[in-house]
DNA sequence: TCTTGAACCTGTAGCAACTACAGAGCCTAA
DNA sequence: TTAGGCTCTGTAGTTGCTACAGGTTCAAGA
């Protein structure tokens, strides 16, 4: 058995290129508590493990989802702490998928005027800029 | 004719309990330079008149329909210097749709995620959390 | 072994678009 | 006249990064 193997660790350039994260977030993570601590070489540099890698991977597939930091805090302490359970992993998801849904219906509003007046203001019909005149109402 | 009645001028609470504005962005309009400066009373209180309330409210609309605040001067920059010539303004508007309708897209493909792992959690099929999973993948 | 240049370290400032506070001063109605 | 509710200024905080300065360490080549 090779349990505890040393592998080699990586450094912040090394495990930015490979999650495709920016370099300054890898530690602004760490800093904000969502990436633990790794341990450090003599000279204090930072040596990452597969573990960090990993969890660098949980956060930016979460980030791509659109989960604020602090709901991607709180689904890694049900991950840590509780073994993950489902129930409470869905309620953070579905109240977040309710943040999006507004959204997408906050943007959809926003389109529908928008195409409108765009429209107007492109047949030039109209004396008077037709958005100009919609904001000034 | 009463070019120039002397209309009541509005304190900054007023104008931004008419406008629906909160009372710090006002100030804070004025500090970017979308809404001009105000004329003052003799100890310094912002007197605003008409055309200040009808600024304000062309920047909240604008706001609503998710224009940035750059985005916003430039129209008011088109408004104030070149009559507000409607190919131009329609370029902005429609360079803002297409931002709009970006962000849309990226939600969606957000929510139809979502919607995915939230069923996957909710109908109990799977030992893991399908999220969790999804997002260490 | 020495050198050099890349990568790292910390702390801080900047972005958007507000929002909120502290500590001071003004204004008006009773 | 005075109370208390405005207003004033400047600054700090929010979210989620990103970028810099000025200094240190590391690793590969000579």
């Amino acid at each position: 058995m090779t349990v505890h193997a040393p592998v080699k660790p990586l450094q912040r350039a090394e495990i930015a290129k490979r999650t495709g994260c920016n370099l300054e977030t890898v530690r602004y993570y760490e800093k904000v508590g969502l990436l633990p601590e790794p341990p450090r070489t003599q000279g204090g540099h930072r040596a990452y493990g597969a573990e960090h890698e990993r969890r660098l991977r949980f956060i930016l597939r979460a980030r791509e989802l659109g989960f604020t930091l602090d709901e991607i805090r709180a689904l890694l302490l049900l991950v840590d702490e509780r073994n993950a359970p489902c129930g409470q992993v869905r309620n953070v998801a579905a109240a977040h998928l309710g943040d999006v849904q507004d959204k997408i219906a906050d943007l959809k509003r926003m389109e529908r005027v928008l195409k409108d007046v765009v429209a107007q203001c492109a047949d030039g019909s109209r004396p008077e800029c037709p958005l100009i005149e919609a904001l000034f109402r």
